[in-house]
DNA sequence: CCGAGAAGTCAACAGATGATGGCCAACGGA
DNA sequence: TCCGTTGGCCATCATCTGTTGACTTCTCGG
């Protein structure tokens, strides 16, 4: 089968619409007529082309955090630049709405929850670097910190959380991620 | 109106099942029929007696933190205090799995987030006292720090997470908690 | 002992949901 | 020009949802 330009347009509606509803309202509240309204299409052509509600979903949330090798910078640094890039992430149009609906799904949906363990597992704990001591345990640890903090700021909205702006947050945050990184942990 | 001993057992019941239910599925994907099989009842009558599953699920969150007074206590073990109490919050059986509904909720559910909001601006602010500069601001660190973990630990169930035993982690994420709520933050 | 009121059961409603298959229109190579 | 292939739409299905109202059964005060 050749796929047109034209399909491959739609296609690409269809999956835009579908992660602006995955985000705004999760995986269970997001219908497909509602993405589909919204690409302007036949409910009937987001199943044709994404085989199911769970198939389209599994699309929308592809997602590649990009993290910097950590190894390579100057130790004292780490902390800093990972919060940075994290906050950038979520603030940023395209990868932050990919993001929350990462989020907001892996919290009722347990394949969703098995794909947020999966980048977690990769992602975070390899740009630690494969030689740190007790890898696994500061990434996840560094995944609470950061995690939670999304979680406060971009689905809950604490209001006072969302008041601070990026760099500020940075500066509160960084000095944790670097001792959950690098020092000690007895 | 009044209530029999064995209408308050039921409903007693239904609001039991409710939680288990709520907290396993989020608001969403628990239904009626499920909660009320569960608590071997008709579906009607937890609309009878709730009046709705809004209604029921308002009842299933009614929780309180019972935060200590932290600023009775020796400025150096606030921190480790209240991650201590934290933790046993959620381990416990009763308000941990409360606490488990609501978050698992608050994430998609606009009116569980606003109860969530409430919790942490009324609870966890005033708990740090109100004579604390900035108390808002190292609330939402707090509580981003303590979510982050919670939803890492007993949603995502993050392998790493999950392995550390309570203490060694109170021990981790004490000194942070600690900064938030003391240390200057500019 | 009886009858009022509560507790509980049953069947059904109206609406929404994911998914399917048949049909028509547009396109593009021969 | 013609015709197979593809994109798109419509009507529809089976199922599940929260919720309602009518009916039966139980309880207990007089």
């Amino acid at each position: 089968m050749a796929f047109t330009a034209r399909s491959e347009e739609t296609r690409a509606a269809i999956l835009a619409a579908a992660r602006r509803r995955f985000a705004a309202d999760g995986y269970e509240r997001a219908t497909v007529r509602a993405i589909a309204a919204d690409a302007d299409i036949d409910p009937s052509m987001v199943i044709r082309y994404y085989g199911s509600k769970e198939g389209l979903f599994a699309a929308a949330v592809d997602v590649d955090l990009r993290l910097p090798d950590l190894a390579a910078l100057p130790p004292d640094r780490v902390g800093e630049v990972f919060v940075r890039h994290f906050l950038a992430l979520w603030e940023g149009p395209g990868p932050g709405e990919v993001l929350t609906v990462l989020l907001r799904s892996a919290v009722t949906n347990e394949s969703a929850a098995e794909r947020m363990r999966m980048i977690f597992a990769t992602q975070v704990a390899t740009a630690l670097g494969p030689s740190v001591e007790d890898g696994p345990t500061r990434a996840a640890l560094v995944a609470g910190q950061v995690l939670g903090v999304a979680l406060c700021r971009y689905i809950l909205r604490l209001p006072p959380m969302v008041a601070l702006d990026a760099e500020t947050l940075v500066a509160y945050l960084a000095p944790t991620v670097q001792r959950y990184i690098g020092a000690p942990l007895a």
